[in-house]
DNA sequence: AATGAATGAGGTTTCATTCAT
DNA sequence: CATGAATGAAACCTCATTCAT
């Protein structure tokens, strides 16, 4: 009807997102792009002026999810405040284990088959993703005096893949554990991460935040 | 040809996970039913006598690929032969993390639309792995004596757990490494099981065989 | 097992003849060939050494309907007791319009596919009915002075048309009238065939049985 | 091309009714969905937007029919022109005896088996029907002096009936005579149509056109 | 003769995506 | 820009029929 500006378009785009993610969140699925739109109030081929397919829509999703994730962490880890690894738990917490739709969607997301996103769009995620995993690994070096150059990433992924590892492995074990003496899904993810952290940084023993340059 | 009895029932549905399993090596993706049933030479009907939906097939094809995991591990775990860390992280690395499709299929299992598998199959499916989990789990606790009760389930779920979520994080880096200073997937998956297992079993330092009864 | 003869492949013809009776009798409907197999206590295979096909089982169990009421009516007409529109009518009620599956079945039977029934079973259907209808119209023939040559014939055919038209248009209106002003489908049907019966046979005047020879 | 109103919407069920027709007509069967997309120039899917299933298709095809039947009738019959059994007899046979398709299809349509066809599709057939049976019927009415009220619907409906009926019966004898004595389907439509219209409303002695009012 | 596994055609359904308006 | 009708691929499903045993 009238050209968008960038701002309109983008905010276009968010609105879209967010009736995604109300849906996802009903039904712990990736609705049809019919009833996207129509939870949008558009009508089914405005979302393709978008979105390119209906994963992007969800892959653009998944990004905002970790969007405000890394948002938050990299905020903190700006600070001076100390920064120990309770806080960043209970961070991930908050964000990833507790939030009903972060890792389903993820899991959703990495389910998708070869070739169903385009090239861009994929390395488009990756590229924030690789963006802010590095800039939270180098808040996280800032904090941890003990962790090397390189380690903060490190840290992170593979605690983010201890938590993306679990919940697949766990998923019905949000409330109900599965296996005899295993505990809920966010119990174990709690404990791995704090044995992961322990070996890591001998956060119980000696990492200190730095002093202050 | 016909599958007059239980084993040769069970032979065809072999046959038709044969066929699935070349097709998704090929194409990384969940071939059609039509073309699983045309690689194993049979009507698209007689596969749906043998499994219910696309994703049944693929479910039970990933379920042998666990199979063939745990059986070697559990196999190797009533020897009394000492077992350490290492024949274990081979073990990993052979089966899952070399493979090329025992993670990529189960990623794509992972992503199944909730109510695309059948019930039953999918409690199958938890029944069979949760059996495994355990019966390797109490065979880790035999051979590492510093291993409490329960906490060799726990141990491998943890360990299954950081290859999927590394595998989700860095399958395009299988060869070539997404961030500054990490490397590939395989090896970040070695690095991460060895710092978790050497916090939880201290095998750098103690875990030992157990002596023999 | 063991080769039957004539008589007990009859036996059991007749047998799965009943199986499919009860099935329509229960659905209103054609029951696939596995329900009428295992009602039968036969295997699928089996019911097809016996029929060529499904609709065969299916002409064949209106044979056997057609044959009852025509059995009955020659063998009424050939003995010499006085047979009137009365006797004719309530035979007709008895056996066509009464009966719950009589028409129904006809009904699926007229519908079947061109080609979806043999030559060879179609031809032996209507030799069958050819027969019945050339002997009973000879029988009236007997009974009514009045009808000259092949009217017999003729007579039975219209009648049968009106109860297999009416019973097409008014097949719900067997208890509820579907038209203002009509009546259900018996009751049409009777007011039919009487007032098509009063014109040809002038039944109300001076159709008489004719006089023994 | 796309149908945007209701106008070319309509236009478009038309057209596909059209090449069901069309097929019917070549090959006395009902020709499956895909066959009649391809005939009517539309993709598979395209015809699930405006029909059911197949039988529906087939089933407004017929009412089709019995719409251009009964609108030549009825608009007939709204005229002052006297109007007579011979008008009425060679509007019968050229809608409907001589029609290649009109009884075929209806035999067909007759036949569908029970939950084929969606109550609501079987209803607005049973409407239509009704709807036009009572107007022609009160035409006959305005034109027959001697018919009471409501005897119009009922000798509609009794011809309607005497021609489905006789079509079943003697389908295949359009040329050939099957019974000894008895003519083709067009020749015995026409005798018992004659009959059944003499007895009921003296066609031949009293019944003329009501005067003008 | 009897079986029932296998076949394969085709009806039904859903839905991501495209494109004429 | 927005629309939603059209598309067509493919999953799903049933079932009549065949055929190896």
């Amino acid at each position: 009807m009238r050209a968008l500006d960038g701002d309109e378009k983008e905010a276009k785009r968010q609105a879209i997102l967010d009736a995604a993610d109300a849906l996802f969140a009903k039904h712990q699925n990736l609705a049809n792009v019919a009833d996207v739109a129509k939870a949008a109030g558009l009508a089914k081929g405005t979302v393709y002026l978008y979105f390119q397919s209906k994963e992007e829509i969800y892959l653009a999703l998944h990004l905002r999810h970790v969007e405000q994730f890394f948002t938050r962490l990299i905020g903190r880890l700006e600070s001076d405040q100390p920064f120990g690894f309770d806080e960043m738990q209970s961070l991930a917490q908050e964000h990833i284990l507790d939030a009903t739709t972060y890792l389903p969607l993820g899991a959703c997301c990495i389910g998708f088959a070869a070739g169903a996103v385009a090239k861009e769009a994929s390395a488009h995620f990756q590229a924030r993703l690789t963006a802010w995993l590095e800039a939270a690994g180098q808040g996280l070096e800032r904090h941890f005096q003990k962790l090397p150059r390189g380690e903060g990433v490190r840290l992170l992924q593979h605690s983010y893949a201890i938590m993306v590892g679990l919940h697949s492995l766990l998923r019905e074990a949000r409330s109900v554990p599965k296996c005899e003496g295993m505990g809920t899904f966010q119990d174990e993810a709690r404990l791995a991460l704090t044995r992961y952290w322990t070996h890591v940084a001998r956060i119980d023993e000696s990492v200190k935040p730095r002093a202050k340059k």
